[in-house]
Parts: C-alpha cells; structure tokens; sequence
DNA sequence: AAATGTGTGTATCAAAAGATACATTTGAGA
DNA sequence: TCTCAAATGTATCTTTTGATACACACATTT
C-alpha cells in the first residue's frame, strides 16, 4: 500500500483529483513476486490490473512452445482485462511477473463507468488499445514474413537501444520463447552470429559488438 | 446517397437519433469498386470508414507476398482509421475493396467528441477495438504455432461455415495471399488433401467433401 | 568436493517451406 | 473461333526449421 502523492506520482496518466480519489477508494494494490503467474488462458476476467513498479510478460503457450506477446509496465495494463470491461470475456493469453511487480487492482465494471466521466481515464483506455494492437501487429508482420535469424537480430538490437547496453542479458531458452522457436535454433543461429563476428557469446548474456 | 432511414437499417449500431442527425450532417458517401485501393501503408489518415454494404479487404505486405489482416464487412470499421482519430497515425496496411462496396466517410476528429457524447458510439469504437484486437490474436497464434496445411484446412472449414456452402471460391493464389504464403504451397497442400480425399480440386473454387 | 540444475555446443536426421521453372488447362473476351 | 491471361499441375532443388540426443561447462548449495 502506498501513500496517494506517491502513488500518483508514478501514474501520471491519471490526473484528475475526482479520478485519483475513486481509484483510492475501489483499488487494491498486490504485490506479486518474480515467477508468479497473474492470469492463465482460458481465466474470466472481472478485474483490470495496472503496474505500479516491475513488469509483467504477456505470452501465449501451444504444447511445448511459447511466444510473447507484450510487456506491462509500470503505468500499463493488459489488453485481456480491458476488453472483460465491456463484454463477457477470459484471458487468451497467459500473464507472469517477471520482477518483483506492485499492482493496482480495479473491479472491471468501473472501466466503463470511469471512461465517460474521466477524460484522462477515457484517453488511458484507447491509447492501451492502439498501443497493445500496433505491438500485436508488427510482431505479427515479423512472424509471417521474416525469418528467425532476422528477428533475433532484431530482437538484439531493439535490446541494445532500449538499454543502452550492449549486454543482452537473457539465456537462448529463455530468447526461443520470447520469439517462438526452440532452444537449439537460437544457439544455432547465435554461433552463425558469432562467427560473423557480429556479438561474442557468455554465459547468461550476450555482448553485441556494433 | 442514400434515404436516412434506409441508411440506419443498416446501421443498427447507431440508434440514438441525436448521433444519427451528427452523421448525416457530416458524413459523406462514397462507392468503391472492386479492385479500388482505399488506404495504403504508409499513407495519414483523418477520416474513419464505415462500411454500409460490400466489403473491404485489410491487409500487409511483404516484397512479394501479403498476408490478410481482417475483413471489414457491413456495420463495421477498421483499426488503422480508428487510432487515426486520437494520435496522429499513419497505416500499417492495406485496404483494398473486394467487392462493389458503399462507404460512409467520417471525420477523424468526430470520433473521440461523439465517443463522450454517444454511449452507442463509444459501444462501438470499443467492440471495434476488441474484435479487431481478438481476430490479430487469433492470426498470431496460428501463423506462430500452426502449420500452414493445418491453416489451410482451418480456412476451408472456417469458409464452409460461414457461407453454408462447401464450394470454397478462391483461387490458390488467393489463397496463399490470405496465408501469407506462396501459391505453389498451396497447390502442393491441396493435392494432398484430394489424394486423402477431403476435397476435390476444381478451377476458381475447392470442393469439401465432408 | 559432490550434487544439482541450468546453460551452452553441436551432430544427425527429418520435415516443412520456399524458389524456380515449365507445361497444361480453362474461361473470357476480341 | 482464336487469343490471351489466369489458374493449375508438377518436378527439382535448396534452405529453413524442427526434433532428438548427448556432452560439457558453470554456478550454487550442501
């Protein structure tokens, strides 16, 4: 539980006073820990859930496999919850905090009532909308069109920018899921990478060398 | 042009009159052929579509190769237009129409005022949201984990479902469009399904034979 | 130091998908 | 009827991706 000036501190998006103090009169703030899984496929939905601090990871899981599909952050929330707002909905996409991750819990019946009244709220919503569909939709031009060894090249390079480090801390198993693949074609493709002189290879990360 | 009530048969979306008054006073009318492009990658949009009757076919593009996005039928709207209206925004893809088609023309700006305004409007722009946002979903799970003669299988029954009819009318290049890939795929995996007996191959149209 | 789990390297084989090329068929329109 | 473009059939070859299996390295805990 936080105090409210710090709390809205971090969820700047929300500035209206009658809004903050509806948010501190329906909210619950959870606090989950890295591994804890938020919502599972198939789950109802009647709360919508924000990040305060950490980061969740929204995937979807087919047998053995698993690809991502976006990261919360902090002033974010998730798609699948918003869209239980509005119609009879559950998760089609399982959610898991990735770092130790503080959440604001809302009933979802008030996403809609809040939307008509607060523009600062209405914007929230619609800018989480188009924001989360245009994610969805490069990801799924890079699925259908590129080929592995181009996305993870990209895959590195997005890293570096955001960052600003040339050390990409993630394992080859954990990099097959954020892209949907298996473990050996990662290592596979990384050593090709490697012999090109492109990144040297460590143990747990990944130093790029451009 | 069309009789005002004429118009809101078909439109059932919008039933406040107020909302209707707004419509015909600033929307325009427009006809589009078969074939006409209607937005283009790339290109600022500052107007919201709303297909009356006909349809419009959304979809990306890849050197020589497209992949379909979604189909916008009668009473509904696309995603790219729609987030035109609250950032300025360019496509990310390509609309073309695919059958003789009448569309009404809105403003982008109108949209975020009337959404206050108009609870059936903003019912609207929300399903648009939802629905658009779950089709991608659906097609990004598919593309990641589905082999395509598995996702060819699927269209044809999804086809068959939807027109009540187990003549399947499509060329296999078309085909390949809508999968994003190429029509030799194609033709290969139909083979296979005539030998296994489950469809029979004809010019311009796929038999099903369950 | 031993045990354990995770991370990495790599070989082999199979399957899926794509690229290219060319022949043939069919239907629509001149 | 003739012509032409679109649609289809199919062979060959290559590349990409996946599946499986196993060895070894490294870090942490006991």
């Amino acid at each position: 539980m936080e105090k409210p000036d710090e709390l809205f501190k971090k969820l700047k998006s929300f500035s209206e006073p009658e809004l903050q103090k509806e948010i501190l009169k329906h909210g619950k703030f959870i606090k989950a820990n890295k591994g804890d899984i938020l919502v599972r496929e198939g789950q109802y939905l009647n709360f919508l859930p924000i990040v305060i601090e950490g980061l969740l990871r929204v995937y979807q899981e087919n047998d053995d496999r698993e690809i991502l599909l976006y990261y919360v952050g902090p002033e974010q929330t998730c798609m699948m919850s918003l869209s239980a707002a509005y119609f009879d909905y559950y998760s089609t996409a399982n959610g898991i905090a990735i770092e130790p991750t503080e959440i604001l819990v809302l009933p979802a019946h008030l996403i809609a009532e809040w939307q008509l009244k607060y523009p600062s709220w209405n914007r929230f919503i619609i800018k989480t909308f188009k924001s989360r569909y245009d994610e969805l939709l490069a990801a799924f031009g890079n699925v259908a069109f590129k080929p592995i060894h181009v996305r993870v090249k990209e895959y590195l390079f997005a890293y570096q920018k955001n960052n600003r480090s040339s050390k990409v801390s993630i394992s080859h198993q954990n990099l097959a899921n954020e892209l949907g693949t298996t473990r050996v074609v990662i290592s596979r493709i990384l050593k090709q990478f490697e012999k090109e002189n492109l990144i040297k290879l460590h143990r747990g990360y990944i130093e790029l060398k451009t």
